[in-house]
Order: C-alpha cells, then sequence, then structure tokens
DNA sequence: ATTGGCACTCAGATCTATTGAGTGCTAACG
DNA sequence: CGTTAGCACTCAATAGATCTGAGTGCCAAT
C-alpha cells in the first residue's frame, strides 16, 4: 500500500504532467503545490512511487513521468469527474433537441463528443444483440426492381435494392410483405434466420418464387445489420497532438482507421465505477494503440446497453474532463434514443 | 516558349524528385538519365527552368525542386499515364461485380481507391442537379409511426420518421402515397418544393391533415439530399507522408475533414484532357492545402456526370499513377451504377 | 551551343564545451 | 524515525566551432 503523501505526491505529478507536458521535478512539485515538505522529502517519496513503477525517469537526471500503471492510480483514485461548463452543457441540450433517424443522430452525437473533448470521438453502431425486427417493407420500385427495408427497434434502418429480371404481381409484393411482417415483425433478429427459412416454405403457389428470392436478401440485410460498425469523428485531433506520439502517429491512425481492431477493443470493454470504462496505455492489446488510451461508456436503449461511445487519445490526456464528457454524451444519447421511442 | 531539353530536363527533375525526396542536381541527373550532353549544359538548362519559375532550389547550393507551377507543365505534358496493373484491375473488377445499394457502392469504391494510391481517396456523393424522383413511399411503422422514403433515380435512398401524435388511417397513408407518387414521379428535385405546395392544397378531406404534415418533411428530405456530402477514406495515408509536410500535417488533417471546404474545392473542378481534373499545390484555394494537389474524375449515371471521385495527397505525388487510378475508378464506378439501372 | 575548370556557397554532419535541472546519498536535526 | 540541508554527480539540451561535399554560377576554350 502506498502512504498518503506519496499518492499525493503521484497525483500531483500526473496534472502536472498533463499540464505541462515535461517531466517534473521535486523542485517544481514544491514550488506549485504546498505540501508543507522540502524538495527533498518529496524525492524520498518519488523514490517510493518510482520503486512501484508508478512513475520513471525518462533520463537518469530529469524530472519523472507518470507510467500507465500510475496513470491508472491516478484515475482509480479520482473520486469526482470535472464537471461540464455550461457553454457544453448547452451544446450538448442543443444537438440532443431535434430528434432525427439513428444514423444523424449517431453522426451528430460522435461530432459532438470530438469537439467538446478535442480527441477523437468515436461511437459503436447498435449491435445484433437484443435487437429484434420492428418492420419489414417490400417496396416495387419499378416493374423489375423491388426495395427491401429492414427497420429494428433501435431504429436502424437497412435496405437493399434487388432485381427481379422476371417482373412481377404487385398483389404478390403485398401478401409477401404481410406474410413476412406476420411472422417476423416483433422477432429478436438472431431468430430470423431460422424463421425465414420456414417462410420460403409456406409460400403457397405464386408467391413462392419470390419468397425463394426475397427471403436470401433478408437474410443477408439481417447481416450486414448485425455486422458491427464505428463512427470516428475529429481524427485530426490526434494529430494535433504529434508530439505525444514516439516516431509518428501514423501507424496510431492506420490503427484508429481500422474498424475490425477498435471494435474488437471497444466491445470487451466493461464498466467501471464511473459508467465509464477506460484503457490506459498498454492495457489495450493493440501495439500501435500502446500510446493512446481509450475512454468509453455504453448508452442505453429501453433500458439495456446496445452499444458505446467514446474517446481515444494520447495517454497523455486529461481524464477528468473526458470522463465526464463521455458519460455526459452517453447520457443524453441514451435519453434522445429514449425520447422519441 | 521553352525549347526541347530543357523540358526533357524538367520531366526527368520532377520524376527524380517524386521518386527520392531529395532536391536533384546537375550531376545526379547526367548519371541517371542519358542526356548525351555534360553536367555544365544541363546547368545551363536548369537556369532556363528556373528563370521560368519552373524549378527552384531550396538552399543557394544545392539540386533543384519543381514548383507547383513544374509540376503543372509536367502534368500538361504528360501525352500518357501510367496504365493499372492486372492485380489492380483485378482488384477495380472485383469490387465493381457485386452491385448493391449507393451507398454501399461508394463506401467501396473510396476504400478501393485509397488502397489503389496509397493517398487520401474521397468521392463525393451524386448531387441534387439533375436527380430526380423515382420513387416516395411512405410507409406505416406502427399506429403512432410513419416513415418517409425518397428514392432518387441516382439510387440514392433517403429516409425520416415521423410521429403522427394523433394517428392515422391505414387507407390515407395508401391514398397519400399514391397522390404524391402520381404528381411526383419523374420529376426533378428541383422542382420538388413546387408541386408539394399544390399537392397539399389539392388534398381533400380526411388526407388534408396528414398531408400537412407529410409534405415539409418531404421537402427537407429533399434539401437532405441536395446537401452535398463526401466520403473520405485513408486518411492515415497521409500521415504517412509526413515530412512531405512543412511543420505539421494536422492543418492538413483538419482542412480535409472539412467538409465544405472540400466539396467546394471539387465541385470547382473541370475536367481537362485526360478526362481527368487537377489542382497542384497553390492552385487550390485553400491555404492549408497549399501544399497538397488533388486529382479527381466525374463519374455518370445515364450520360452526364453526377459526381466527382479522387484523391489528395502531397504535392511530391506520382501524377502519372494517380491519374490513372482515378480515371479507371471513374469509369468503373460509372458502369457499376449504369449497369443495374 | 557545348564543355572543362574553378572558386564559391551553404546545409548538414560531427565534435566539443557549457549549462542547469534534477537526482541520490549522507550526515545532521528535532 | 521522518525530515531536511548540502553536495557531488549525471546527462539532455543548447550553443559554438569546424569540416565536408554536393552543387552552383561563371568564364574561357572548343
Amino acid at each position: 500500500m502506498i502512504p498518503d503523501r506519496p499518492l499525493e505526491v503521484l497525483k500531483a505529478i500526473v496534472r502536472d504532467y498533463i499540464a505541462s507536458k515535461e517531466p517534473v521535478g521535486s523542485k517544481s512539485l514544491v514550488e506549485r503545490h504546498s505540501f508543507g515538505v522540502s524538495a527533498a522529502t518529496i524525492r524520498n517519496d518519488m523514490a517510493i512511487l518510482e520503486e512501484e513503477e508508478l512513475i520513471v525517469a525518462p533520463h537518469t537526471s530529469s524530472g519523472r513521468v507518470p507510467t500507465d500503471k500510475g496513470y491508472r492510480m491516478f484515475v482509480d483514485q479520482l473520486n469526482e469527474v470535472k464537471p461540464l461548463s455550461a457553454a457544453e452543457k448547452v451544446a450538448i441540450e442543443g444537438f440532443l433537441s431535434k430528434s432525427s433517424d439513428l444514423d444523424e443522430t449517431l453522426e451528430k452525437t460522435v461530432r459532438l463528443l470530438s469537439q467538446l473533448t478535442n480527441q477523437v470521438a468515436l461511437v459503436q453502431y447498435p449491435s445484433l444483440g437484443r435487437a429484434s425486427v420492428r418492420h419489414i417493407e417490400v417496396i416495387s420500385i419499378d416493374d423489375q426492381r423491388l426495395l427491401l427495408m429492414l427497420i429494428t427497434d433501435s431504429g436502424r434502418i437497412q435496405q437493399h435494392l434487388l432485381e427481379i429480371p422476371g417482373g412481377y404481381e404487385a398483389s404478390d409484393v403485398e401478401k409477401l410483405r404481410n406474410l413476412l411482417n406476420e411472422s417476423l415483425s416483433g422477432k429478436a433478429l438472431a431468430e430470423v434466420a431460422a424463421i425465414a427459412k420456414t417462410i420460403a416454405q409456406k409460400a403457397t403457389g405464386k408467391i413462392k418464387p419470390l419468397a425463394e428470392r426475397v427471403t436470401p436478401e433478408l437474410l443477408a440485410l439481417v447481416d450486414a445489420n448485425s455486422q458491427e460498425k464505428i463512427l470516428l469523428a475529429g481524427t485530426s485531433n490526434l494529430a494535433r497532438r504529434e508530439d505525444d506520439f514516439p516516431g509518428s502517429i501514423s501507424p496510431v491512425l492506420e490503427a484508429i482507421e481500422e474498424q475490425v481492431v477498435l471494435l474488437k477493443l471497444v466491445s470487451e470493454m466493461q464498466a467501471d465505477q464511473h459508467g465509464v470504462s477506460l484503457l490506459i496505455g498498454r492495457e489495450n492489446s493493440v501495439d500501435a494503440l500502446s500510446s493512446t488510451s481509450v475512454v468509453v461508456s455504453g448508452y442505453e436503449n429501453q433500458g439495456s446497453e446496445i452499444a458505446k461511445v467514446g474517446v481515444i487519445g494520447p495517454t497523455r490526456m486529461d481524464y477528468s474532463s473526458n470522463i465526464g464528457a463521455v458519460r455526459a454524451v452517453a447520457r443524453y444519447l441514451t435519453k434522445s434514443l429514449g425520447g422519441p421511442a
């Protein structure tokens, strides 16, 4: 266990380092904070912290820098996050006010979060999980084409245009639509595959060929729906912190653009005390992201978490305000989704 | 007018500089290319080129680097672009093969182009311009909600969920749908606003309130549709060329993320001899993009250009192959859109 | 018009002090 | 025992100083 004062010293080091980007030494520490002890004493405390690998000295003789472990201890000690400023609240409320469809909401959210935090913001699309079919629509576009639509209860809409080379009867389309909705509406997406098969069989006479043409496409839509997706914004914010990254930022940007990697990372994160979950530095398993931290929070629909929002930035970030912003945005997003539903 | 050999020298300088990133001097020039004259002669030619501001010397005494004007002359002289490799053609064909809806096609295209060129790729969504209404759909989701859809002839689909607090009659929805399609289908988007107004008036009795609720939303959709949009991919490719940018890349990335700016830039570009249009360095008016070049080409639907695809990268880029790739992708995109239509 | 020759320039690399923030340790103190 | 002043020491960063060589511009000769 770390004694009290050294812990305070650690906090001070983290804060000063975040603010100044310079390794912080014992002298500047006693100057900026009133510990009531001399620099030499602080040095002793720092020796303890170094022993515990909470801080390191970049060179033999210069100030100390927090390690990932140090940051971790810092955030775990953090018992209150920086509240949002009035202006920030206004911004969030403003965006929240006009409800619209899911795509638009998420796009706005991610842009908002990136501006709020000056970090790269990300939002995960609601995943298959507990989603269910709200409605299926088959629309005739012209005499050789149909538009198939799938609307889930989370508000996600997906469509696919399909060619019916031989043409079709309007009445058949109607019948098919009814058939599909009767059997599928309200069902969980996960069940759709099984049910759809029986539909193709149940279909009688004239509708049969049409049903056989359409159901596979429907499954493809479900599939596309279950395919996780992430929206990003503010990539340039990362570039602005260029020198927080050893060497070059480009591998970091590459890793972030790689949806699969990010998705895996984000999905595995579980909320902690603040309703927020974070990975600091090497705590995540992606090598290129070893000097970044990820802060995410889940957002909900109908009482259960459907996906995550968050930010990603240099390890040396202002955790307090980022956690605050992410948490706030996640809450508002939840509200915004719950509202019109 | 520039004499022949100096022109060849310019071309060689551009090519060598693109390949090596080092300012190129008279000696290495005669070594790498067989001009049949001595270095001193080349130096005289270089003096001419410098006089014409086609090249500059970064320092009093080191090799020369092409100016924007030099690059411009180079590409204007370019009479054949590098053909795509077999592998590249396969990649394009492969992507082309499966048709799908516009969103998906464009997303794939932009990713493909970015991989092909190792640059930041961009594709502009088909704009309002000549687009017309293919179909309008009003779908009842549940007893208080309708989904309004607008499908344009370019295949762009846009929808909006609207609440009907008082509920509605299914038959009214049907009537409204028919009314809308009769009046609007086939009409240019630009005309929709005018026509829609008369619809709200023409509507009789029971449909009237519904029509009055729906038409403004329809206009909003048209508006959203006419709102230009750009898709980006491969931002990290720019970061990889980090040192082609003086100072920091972050302003460049910021400018590129700024849709409005990019859109303006791209819209104003007009195709030249190769069916491709390019802006080199300061030829574009965006300050942050002064050391980037933009290569775009239009893609078509039903014989007329509907939007642009292209890449953006450092001024010191391989114009020949980028022009080739952009042109090829634009053509395939045109084909891909024309095919299923 | 082309060329060899030559003096000249200057960015970049290499080396050497110099500086100063910061450390670790020790001996003294209450 | 925890705290402190003092001191020798380390080493990154900075500033000069020097060297080097690629490359130039120009001139006189072909």
